[in-house]
DNA sequence: CACTGGAGCCAC
DNA sequence: AAACGTGGCTCCAGTG
């Protein structure tokens, strides 16, 4: 597969991005190394100890009858033959080499204490693993230097590597919490993060140039993902929670532009429904209950080839994804244009420049020309930002970057100064470079206390004449 | 013993 | 017509 970057100017963002990422790698972040050692030794002693208990366990007892001297209890294979082949409990669903699915939403219905408590054992094993010990392994003199590389994916996007920095937990909070906690700002300095918010949205609107897509980007009273989450589980706007806006984001909204269809969707909004306190924003009713109050009692069959039946959640939401493709028209049918058009060349092109060419999925086309120039906004911001510290010899260091965030180093003095030239940069002096950024950007502010850790971040917000903490 | 690929988990 | 995109890393299981 031939893929180049194709005109000067992405040519000249790969170069200047390669010498500023090479200035992000050698600046390197501050580790908390007292912190580590005594958070691994903690956690070492818990998955020990979590360890022995599973093995008193009486389900344990029959795993080792099977397996005997080839028993080991990290495997996943062996914990799904025990429960769906011994003990009989029925698995969801099998891989494509044919063996029993393992995940742990495969063991959703299956109420064993061993069970949850396997998963539990898991989790520590993996934030001990690959994070804890991923983390001290690469740290010199106390300090990080991961790889931010550029010549990795498929869609001109960056990548991170030893240790990979873009998949720091955060959304289980208290493995956030434990990892986080080692990333900390040099002496009487604080870590400052800068997102793009909504920026994969944005660019998806200014690609399709979705008229009705433009307005929802432009304006700053709607909101995608919690409009589409209201609809996905008739409620009003105002009763969407933030887990509720989550589902509508991620189950809904971007597989809906990646290429997914209702059914998918429908299942794992459902899903969701199931989680405990999965609850409207008032805080009392469970969305289940809501969906039965209005009518909704079941999820339907979810089979392809059979018709949905009115009154079934499956039924609801094929509606809302018609609604969805009536309201953003210029979007259903630009994209078969998007697609009937590469069939026909083998290439396209990206709004940055860049020339992909060779033989890709349908979906691959519909999510290559968002996620390359989303990160390329990136990119672009990272390297005038970092020219702009070098001109004003700022002590400020730039970090880190995770796709559509910045990480920075900030002593207080410089954080206000800071602060406004990053925003100005991120949200005005791109779209003066780039014109078909049709849709304005804006920026999301976390910053740690001084002396913090990066676990600590809180947002911050523009006050008409400084930033502050919201 | 070295290597490989699957499956799972973490992020955006 | 077909059915969610991109990565990195670890552990396990199997191979030679």
């Amino acid at each position: 597969m031939k893929i180049q970057p194709a005109t000067k100017e992405a040519f000249q963002l790969l170069l200047e991005g390669s010498l500023a990422l090479a200035q992000v790698e050698a600046n390197g972040i501050r580790i908390d190394t007292e912190y580590l050692n005594k958070a691994t030794q903690q956690i070492e002693t818990e998955i020990k100890e979590k360890t022995e208990a599973l093995q008193k366990d009486k389900t344990f007892r029959i795993w080792k009858r099977e397996f005997g001297d080839k028993t080991k209890i990290g495997s996943g294979d062996q914990l799904a033959h025990v429960i769906f082949s011994k003990l009989k409990y029925k698995c969801p669903g099998k891989t494509a080499t044919g063996k029993y699915r393992s995940d742990q939403s495969a063991f959703e219905d299956v109420d064993l204490p061993f069970v949850k408590d396997w998963f539990k054992l898991d989790k520590l094993k993996n934030a001990n693993g690959t994070f804890l010990n991923g983390i001290r392994r690469e740290v010199v003199d106390g300090y990080l230097h991961p790889s931010f590389n550029l010549n990795t994916v498929e869609t001109f996007r960056g990548s991170s590597s030893s240790p990979n920095f873009q998949n720091i937990p955060i959304r289980n909070p208290e493995i956030g919490k434990l990892i986080r906690q080692c990333f900390i700002p040099r002496k009487g300095r604080v870590l400052v993060e800068i997102d793009f918010g909504a920026l994969e949205f944005r660019i998806s609107a200014a690609f399709w140039a979705d008229p009705k897509m433009i307005e929802y980007a432009s304006d700053k009273t709607k909101d995608i993902h919690r409009d589409q989450a209201a609809l996905c589980y008739k409620t009003s706007n105002d009763q969407v929670s933030k887990q509720m806006r989550y589902a509508g984001k991620n189950q809904f909204v971007f597989p809906e532009i990646y290429g997914s269809y209702y059914v998918q969707m429908a299942r794992k909004l459902w899903e969701s429904t199931s989680k405990e306190n999965f609850k409207l924003k008032d805080d009392k009713t469970l969305v289940r209950d809501w969906l039965a109050n209005n009518g909704i009692k079941s999820l339907g069959k979810c089979n392809p080839r059979q018709r949905t039946r009115p009154g079934t959640f499956e039924h609801h939401i094929k509606e809302v994804e018609d609604d969805f493709n009536r309201r953003f028209n210029v979007f259903a049918s630009s994209k078969e244009k998007w697609w009937r058009d590469y069939q026909k060349r083998g290439w396209f092109r990206m709004l940055t420049g860049f020339i992909v060419s060779g033989v890709y999925s349908r979906n691959f086309l519909m999510n290559c020309p968002i996620q390359g120039p989303g990160f390329h906004c990136l990119l672009w911001s990272l390297i005038e930002l970092q020219k702009w510290l070098n001109k004003y010899k700022f002590d400020t260091l730039i970090v880190g970057e995770i796709h559509d965030n910045i990480l920075s180093d900030v002593p207080i003095c410089e954080l206000q100064d800071f602060l406004y030239a990053a925003e100005r940069i991120m949200t005005k002096e791109i779209r003066k470079a780039w014109k078909w950024i049709v849709v304005p950007l804006e920026v999301e502010v976390d910053v740690t206390p001084v002396d913090g850790n990066w676990h600590q971040k809180a947002q911050w917000i523009e006050n008409g004449s400084e930033w502050v903490p919201k």
